[in-house]
DNA sequence: CTACGTGATGACAGTCGATGACGTCAGGTG
DNA sequence: CACCTGACGTCATCGACTGTCATCACGTAG
């Protein structure tokens, strides 16, 4: 056996969900979390840049297997496709996590500062997205136009796939929400530019 | 002549500004930039709820000139129509701007922590424009998509207004920007479906 | 078997953002 | 004149975050 119980980061990340779940983000000290997994205040900024940090450590994998998609995705598929191909890659990633996700997102919802650092991440998606979609050779304005208009599909899919008593798949809300979006501009509208 | 010197919340403002653009946000103190308005720190709190705040105090009008000019669109207006409305009338306010636009937004780009609060902004942005839309009629998830698409469009739209060289009015880049995000969808992919 | 390097952690001091409690004073009010 | 109020200063404190050095189980070279 080792000097130290393994997983520290995981024991913070542990803890940190749950003590902001009990009593709130603000509420939670970092020398509270560090106790209650077994380390020290030090210990825990060794392991995430600040607070805010250990609610997000899973966005980069996230990211890199949505952009992957993007990337991999056949010739033929037109810009909006490749969203799907997005979509459907990273809602297999969270098919058995939803109620992980449910808890995770409650305990954001119910503070500012931790809807900013999730804000920032899914910022980063987009620039991450919009550079998949040029490597493809896809020309701006559509790269960017494109990957924030799937970040904007994939926020409020997502919205929906965690809402009580939701139980349908999330590539299938993934989906719906795009084709709506689409519905924004109905086809007479459409023919009378 | 009063006691203390008129406009203190301007002149946290502008100090904030300059030091955050000399030496950066993060290498400023609210000590310094209490200081520099001839203030003390604690006085910079009354103000501003956070060092971050100061540069974001204007965003709350912008955010009611956008709401009021959705909600006062003519009843025949469609909801893409809405959005129109309310880039014209944010486009207005801006008009003689750029240039302070450019020093601000270049301050903010600088800073991860700036960047998340602007994204929280355009957030509130979002969620009001969303109200606004239901208030109006507007049915979801018709509603919270023509909100999030509207902010991308004038996220995008404001970006270009800002480059260097840039000289067309936000108004015609808004408008461009919203024309290339419904070309997402070629006429011969949304006959596919 | 011993010495040494390595990596994860503890211990401790310090900076700075943020907040609460309280004192101060010019100007208005009755 | 006595009193109140609003805007600011002063002081004290908490907690997030950082820099630095010490510690020690483990692996490895000799």
């Amino acid at each position: 056996m080792g000097r130290w119980k393994p997983n520290a980061p995981g024991r913070l990340a542990t803890a940190a969900l749950e003590l902001y779940s009990e009593r709130g983000f603000e509420q939670t000290t970092v020398a509270e979390i560090a106790k209650r997994a077994g380390l020290t205040e030090r210990t825990f900024f060794r392991h995430y840049a600040d607070k805010r940090e250990v609610l997000f450590a899973g966005a980069p994998a996230m990211r890199e297997l949505f952009v992957q998609a993007v990337s991999d995705a056949p010739r033929s598929a037109a810009p909006v496709d490749l969203l799907v191909a997005g979509f459907d890659a990273v809602s297999e990633m969270f098919a058995d996590r939803r109620e992980a996700a449910r808890q995770r997102q409650s305990v954001i919802t119910a503070n500012a500062h931790l809807q900013e650092r999730e804000l920032i991440k899914l910022a980063k998606l987009s620039a991450a997205l919009a550079e998949a979609l040029r490597r493809r050779g896809v020309a701006e304005p559509t790269a960017t136009l494109t990957a924030e208009a799937g970040v904007v599909v994939f926020k409020v899919g997502f919205a929906r796939w965690i809402a009580p008593g939701e139980e349908r798949e999330m590539a299938q809300l993934l989906r719906e929400t795009l084709g709506e979006l689409k519905a924004l501009w109905p086809r007479a509208a459409s023919e009378r530019m």
